[in-house]
DNA sequence: ACTTTGACGACTG
DNA sequence: GCAGTCGCCAAAG
């Protein structure tokens, strides 16, 4: 592990992964629960970074569970990122997750909070 | 030390 | 529904 690593896994992204980590197989939570849940109430955008660093360094997150506004996949994450033709949606799909029409998620349905079963 | 950028979100017009 | 603005906090330049 390199120093990057522990550096960065020290800081408080560790409290956002251990939020990613607690969403159930087939569950998902958009990246404004996630910063709440973790502590950072109007952090999305720290949530995205975090989970972008686990990229980086390797570490094991089920980061496909993290999906934006309403259950809306960004665009980019779902192209771009594809290590092998694997996309956040299909991810998704495997795990029992529907979407609507318009690629949305009814997190009514599929949303999961800390305190949600 | 300062500025820009980013897997985002809520609010406004 | 869409475009613009601001807020958040950490990383990168």
């Amino acid at each position: 592990m390199s120093r990057a690593e522990r550096a960065i896994i020290q800081k408080s992204y560790t409290k956002i992964y251990a939020v990613v980590r607690k969403i159930p197989r087939g569950r998902v939570m958009t990246y404004g629960q996630v910063a709440t849940a973790a502590g950072y109430p109007r952090a999305a955008r720290l949530v995205g970074t975090a989970l972008r660093a686990t990229q980086l360094n390797k570490i094991v997150v089920p980061w496909q569970r993290v999906v934006g506004q309403r259950g809306r996949n960004m665009a980019q994450i779902a192209i771009k990122d594809a290590v092998g033709g694997t996309m956040q949606k299909k991810l998704l799909m495997k795990e029992g997750v529907r979407f609507t029409p318009s690629d949305g998620i009814d997190l009514d349905w599929f949303g999961w909070t800390p305190r949600s079963r």
